[in-house]
DNA sequence: TAAAAATACTCCATAGGTATTTTAT
DNA sequence: ATAAAATACCTATGGAGTATTTTTA
C-alpha cells in the first residue's frame, strides 16, 4: 500500500530534484529517502525519477504522479478539515421539526439566530403534528423539535417563550362596546376551538381560563387551524380564546381583548438527550437553561 | 500524519461496525485495530466512532469522514493507474514535428497507425522547417520528427519510405508529344525549384538527376512550396523535377513522366535516443528497424 | 576526482500480538 | 453472565541511521 508519507516525501523530492536536500527538508537521511522512493516505485511498478550520481529528473510518469499526488495531499487535508468541521458542528445537517404554533412564534427567531452563528449548516425544516414529534425524534428523522412541551420523559424540553391568551371577538360583537371584558362575559357565546388532539396544551389552557370564569363553553365549532379560527371569528360565527401572538395577523374584522391573569401557553425546543449531532449540541448551547 | 492504512481500515470498520470482525478482514487483531482507530481520531482531533462494549456506531464526523475517505481511496487508486498508464505510454503526450514533405507522404499513415494502438495519447502536430528540427528536438519542444534524414549525429533516423523523382511538364509543352523523355531532354528548359535551404535532400537529388543527364539547370525560378511549383508548371512557366508522390495533386495542366534510374528521396522518423518519453518508445516499437 | 546516489549493516521505534480488564446489557 | 471494546505489556518488523561503495561527468 502506498502511504501518504511516501507521497509527501516524493513531492518534496520532485521539487528539489536532489536526494540530500530533500531528505533534509523532510527530516530524513539521504539513504532513507532513496529507499523510500525505491519502495514507492516498486509499488507503482514504474520509475518516477531517473537518476544518476550527476542528475535527478522526473520521468513522464513521475510528472504525472507529481500532478496527481499534489491533488491527493490537498484532498486529504480537505477531508481532515471537513471532518473536523462536522465534528464541531460548523458544517452538517440539522433536522428541525416544528409545530404551527412554533411557526407563528419562535421558529423564525430560533432559525435566524442559529444560522447567524452556523451559516454553513443545512437546516431541514419539517412542519409536524405535535403528536408525531416523539416518534419522529426517536426514529432519527428530526434532531430537534420547536414546539410546545412534548410531555415525554425520554425527551428534554427547554422553554424559550411564553405568553398569555386573549379573547378574539368579531368587531361587530355587542361586547365590543364595553371597555373591559372578563372571560365570564363570554359565557353562552359560541366558541371557535381547535380539537384537543391537534394542540392539547392550548385546548387545556382555554378550558382552564373558562373554568376560572366559572363556566365551560357549550356551543362549539371545531376547526384545526388557528388561522381559520380568526377567519370564522371575523365572519361573526363566534368568539375564541387564542394565544396573544395571533394578534399579529391583525384581521380587520377581529378585536382582541386581554384576559386577566390568563394561563400562559409556552413554546421552546425539545430534543433527545442521547442524540450527539454536533449541530444539535451547538443549537442547545445557544439557548442555555436559565438556571 | 494520517496514513492510507488507517483510512482503509477505518472504512472496513465503518462498514462492519464491529472491531473483531473488521480486524479479521484486514488481518489485524481487535486490540490493534482499536488502537489504530484511536490514533486516527487523535490525529483528527475528533471522535469518528462512538463505542461501548455493546454498540459501535459512526458519529456525524465519522459519517462525513467515511464519505470523504471513500473518495480518497478511489483517488489514490486512480493516481496509481494514471501513473502506470503514463509509464506504459498508453496515456500521455507526444509532440511531433513534421516537414511539409512528410505531410504529403507518411505523416497521415504514421499518425493513424499510432493512434489506432494508443488512442488516449494526445498528439501535438507541429509543422516545422527541416532546419529547425534538431534545435526543437534538443530543447524538448518535440519528441519525434517526421521528416527526411536530419543528418545530425546525436539523433537517430529510421527510414519508412522512399520514392523516385519524376518530371513535371506543362500539358502544352512540346516534349509531351514524345512517348519517352529522358532528363537530358530538359536541358535548356526553365526549371522551377525550391531553394536548397528549404529542402536540401530534394534539391541535391534533383541536381544529381540533372548531372546524370549531363547538364545543370540554367534558367531557374525559385519558390519554396512544392504546391506552388506544380501551379507554376501548370501555367507553362517551366518544368520541374518533383517527388513522385506529387502526382497525387493531379493538376490538369501538368503531365508527369518517370525518370530512368532516378535518385530516391526518403522520409522517416527521427528522434533523440536519450528521450525516454514512453509514448516515443511505443511509436518506435511500432516501426522497428528492418534489420 | 568529486559530488551524489546506491548499498550494506545495524538499530530502534512503533505497529502489532497476547493476555487481561473493563463495561454495558 | 456474556460479548465486546479497552488496556497493559511484550514482541518483532520494517523504517531509519551510519558507514561505505558505486557511478558519472
Amino acid at each position: 500500500m502506498i502511504e501518504t508519507r511516501q507521497i509527501k516525501n516524493f513531492l518534496v523530492l520532485a521539487e528539489q530534484l536532489h536526494f540530500g536536500k530533500a531528505a533534509n527538508l523532510v527530516n530524513l537521511t539521504q539513504p532513507s529517502l532513496s529507499r523510500q522512493l525505491s519502495s514507492l516505485e516498486e509499488q507503482l511498478g514504474c520509475t518516477l525519477i531517473s537518476r544518476t550520481s550527476r542528475s535527478v529528473e522526473l520521468t513522464a510518469a513521475g510528472k504525472e504522479f507529481q500532478r496527481l499526488a499534489h491533488g491527493l495531499i490537498l484532498s486529504i487535508q480537505d477531508a481532515v478539515r471537513g471532518t473536523q468541521a462536522v465534528a464541531q458542528g460548523s458544517r452538517g445537517e440539522l433536522k428541525v421539526g416544528f409545530t404551527s404554533y412554533a411557526a407563528w412564534t419562535i421558529l423564525p427567531a430560533v432559525s435566524k439566530s442559529y444560522l447567524e452563528t452556523y451559516p454553513h449548516v443545512r437546516l431541514h425544516l419539517h412542519e409536524v403534528l405535535p403528536a408525531d414529534l416523539t416518534t419522529l425524534m426517536k426514529s432519527g428523522e428530526i434532531d430537534v423539535g420547536v414546539t410546545v412541551h412534548p410531555f415525554d420523559g425520554s425527551l428534554r424540553y427547554q422553554q424559550l417563550f411564553s405568553e398569555p391568551l386573549c379573547i378574539a371577538l368579531p368587531s361587530a360583537h355587542p361586547l365590543n362596546q364595553l371597555a373591559d371584558i372578563s372571560v365570564k362575559a363570554l359565557e353562552g357565546s359560541r366558541f371557535i376551538l381547535s380539537r384537543r388532539d391537534t394542540f392539547a396544551p392550548l385546548y387545556d389552557s382555554i378550558m382552564q381560563a373558562c373554568s376560572t370564569g366559572g363556566f365551560s363553553p357549550e356551543e362549539i365549532i371545531y376547526t384545526n387551524l388557528q388561522q381559520s379560527i380568526i377567519n370564522l371569528v371575523a365572519e361573526g360565527l363566534g368568539v375564541a380564546i387564542v394565544p396573544q401572538s395571533m394578534r399579529k395577523f391583525n384581521h380587520p374584522g377581529v378585536s382582541y381583548r386581554p384576559i386577566e391573569s390568563s394561563p400562559e401557553i409556552d413554546c421552546g425546543i425539545c430534543w433527545d438527550p442521547t442524540n450527539q449531532n454536533p449541530c444539535l449540541l451547538n443549537l442547545l448551547a445557544l439557548f442555555p437553561p436559565a438556571a
